[in-house]
DNA sequence: CATATTTCAGTATCACTGAGATCA
DNA sequence: CTGATCTCAGTGGTACTGAAATAT
């Protein structure tokens, strides 16, 4: 079977192209993921705090995650110290995620991973309109920020 | 927040951006079906035997959806009477699912909503850049078809 | 008092596995 | 006997809700 003969109701809505992309790149990459042991949100957790010690309710902001699966995020990141979790001191409620130097190095790794697998799944775009591609995802993903959150 | 909060390590990379727009996509479309009681894989079901009538593994074949999970997705359609299912004369083992007459007035409803909801989401883009960002997508899928499957 | 943050318990959905039943 | 198709039961991951505990 190939992909054109897909229903023509679906691929001609550009949401639909959106989700089965999305669909392959996740799958692709968290079979990568996983030969570390991690998933995906783990990775964006250890980018989010690579920028700095965050609360877990900021990384869940920033992350659009779900503040209640965020505490098993991080202990599991806690638990194979690629994170520390210290109380905030000016605010005793947060906990500051921290990265720890291997969990730097870790990033690094799955960083390398992520854009293998992205190069091998973009590789039919011509290069030209690769970056295009990224600016206008970036830019829809903006604009629903502004308009609700 | 803004979107720009969100770590570069992330937003440097075009799968993240994909995935961030498909769950936005995927959340916006889903409010809209339930309005009508039903989901995603409902309106796919329904897009491809508007093409004419299909057994349940060609269908889950070409969605991109597993065979054992078309079983409850072609229940709930006949269910509220959208397709038909009937036992192929030819083939005993097939079940030929076969879109109803109202089953195509309510694919025309839900294509009508997903039409809405991509328009909003992708209004960010320039008119010129969407067909362009439509076709790297479909070729992404396509090429991605024909490395596996 | 109200609000913010973390945590936990529970629910729903989804993608997938494995096995059984039926038929070619 | 084999292989294909449909079905069902169960697993694990994800997304979300609601509420408790603690602190501002």
């Amino acid at each position: 079977m190939s992909f054109a003969d897909k229903p023509r109701a679906l691929t001609d809505l550009t949401t639909y192209l959106l989700s089965q992309t999305a669909k392959l790149a996740k799958r692709d990459l968290d079979q990568r993921l996983s030969e570390r042991g991690l998933r995906l949100r783990h990775m964006a957790v250890l980018a989010a705090v690579a920028e700095g010690p965050a609360s877990q309710l900021d990384l869940a902001r920033r992350l659009d995650m779900d503040p209640s699966d965020m505490t098993a995020t991080v202990d599991d990141l806690e638990g194979s110290r690629l994170v520390s979790r210290t109380v905030d001191s000016s605010d005793r409620r947060r906990k500051l995620v921290t990265l720890t130097r291997p969990g730097r190095t870790e990033l690094r790794r799955l960083d390398a991973l992520a854009r293998e697998v992205a190069g091998a799944l973009l590789a039919p775009v011509p290069a030209a309109r690769r970056q295009q591609l990224h600016d206008d995802l970036y830019r829809v993903l903006v604009a629903h920020d502004h308009r609700d959150g």
